[in-house]
DNA sequence: GCTCATCGTTTCGCTTTGCGAAACTACGTT
DNA sequence: AACGTAGTTTCGCAAAGCGAAACGATGAGC
């Protein structure tokens, strides 16, 4: 009774403490920069002494650094050095920069290398010309309104495509009929060309089209995706220029992966 | 007793489950990739029985991912995820992102954005021209033999400043005599020009040049560094032209940052 | 196939951690 | 000055979670 919800699941092998200090570096993110030990507690639903010392060890650590001033905290550099370390990992990153690039330049448009995250995909990488319009390197966007996402939805296996859509009904009923009906337009057009599109409904005005790409390693499918504005990229363009180009990228990245 | 360090240390305030859960996390970098249970436990010295639930745990909130074919973790998701929050929380990086494309093609060298962490500096956004050396983001450079980590070492108040190079002199007491001459010759080009230099000493046939920028909003500072083949990167050419170069994008990304 | 070695997980009892109510402190505001 | 608000510290106690040892799984060597 002490405990609200863990009390239900007696995992022995899950460590509380570590879970709450992880839960707290969550609460950060771009919208919310700088937070006050309070609000941290109103986030994770923690007690106020809990966050105290929780925030207490993460500032020792590096991964918080703390605003004198307002009395805020904000990530630190070792979770920016975690992150580094975590992208790293990810070669293909590497590998797909001069994809990228070359595809930015050809099409004049922004092109983008995101992965998932939970309901969000994240860009890890990008290319852009025109500053109209700017997605950076750590963007996030969401998983059910862009051509990124979709393509990773459809990339997924059935089950894991079920939860996540599973998921996103839950979150946003109201928004699930529609949703619905876009992604199965989506899931159609992945199916008979092997890229998704978005036209205008993440941002108004910006089209974009996305392929996943697999890199058969066990690990989740990256995407690879191209934005613009829409008065240049037009629905035809995407289908009959950039989309086959994005397939032809994702084709020349495998192989470029592939004897290594 | 049964701690060893941590009892000397009764600090009420700091939880040590979370501080041993992100010990394990930091084990991951660009060199050790893919970690084993019991590799984890030989670099963080923890009883195999605590790492084995810290990585599970780890692995539940998607810090850490599990290839079972080689029984090993590798970060995950969440951890790219924090990292990029991080990153995006530095908004002085993307203000910099053109001055540093700039000076790259006026230069033909690599031009380095890097923040500190611990004894080392990481480098946050890069451009370079050649792909012969390539440092890229994300990578990690220690402090004492590079122009980088000297112009931030220089850069920091009087004390901290003290406590850094202390670190660094029990780290490796043996290279410690010749690091501190070039150290203080590296602080007197600081106070002298503003910035410092490096040659051949991080990687032979590698020249560089690094300028200090603080951020004033009580954060530590940042740097931004030039660096290319020795034959490239005379002492002179260092010294009269990109050292004054790289303390003009200062000036200028100051000015860029100020209004704002 | 059998044994042995190695690595990872689980069990279990005991100690210590670290949680949370409440008290305390430090500021700012009315 | 009194009050409100946010953060920290105290303190007692429940239980978290640590580590020795047992157990299980996988692979190598013969």
């Amino acid at each position: 009774m002490a405990k609200t919800e863990v009390a239900s699941l007696p995992d022995r092998k899950f460590v509380g403490a570590l879970g709450r200090g992880l839960d707290v570096l969550r609460c950060f993110g771009p919208r919310d920069r700088w937070l006050a030990n309070q609000e941290i507690a109103a986030r994770t639903g923690l007690a106020r002494p809990t966050v105290s010392r929780l925030v207490y060890t993460l500032t020792q650590l590096g991964f918080l650094r703390h605003a004198h001033a307002s009395r805020k905290y904000a990530l630190g550099s070792a979770a920016v050095s975690l992150g580094y370390s975590a992208l790293t990992q990810i070669d293909i990153r590497r590998a797909a920069r001069p994809y990228l690039q070359a595809l930015s330049q050809q099409t004049n448009a922004s092109v983008h290398l995101a992965i998932n995250d939970g309901l969000h995909m994240q860009v890890i990488d990008t290319y852009w010309h025109s500053a109209v319009f700017v997605i950076d390197i750590g963007s996030r966007v969401p998983i059910v309104t862009t051509s990124l996402g979709r393509a990773y939805v459809c990339a997924l296996p059935e089950e894991e495509r079920k939860s996540i859509l599973e998921q996103i009904r839950l979150r946003r009923p109201a928004d699930w009929p529609l949703a619905r009906r876009r992604f199965e337009q989506a899931f159609r057009d992945y199916e008979q060309y092997g890229f998704c599109i978005a036209l205008g409904e993440w941002r108004r005005d910006v089209n974009a089209a996305a392929a996943p790409f697999d890199p058969c390693d066990g690990t989740k499918p990256l995407v690879v995706g191209c934005s613009g504005a829409a008065f240049q990229l037009r629905p035809e363009l995407l289908r009959r220029d950039i989309g086959p180009r994005l397939l032809s990228l994702v084709g020349n990245l495998r192989s470029s992966i592939q004897p290594v």
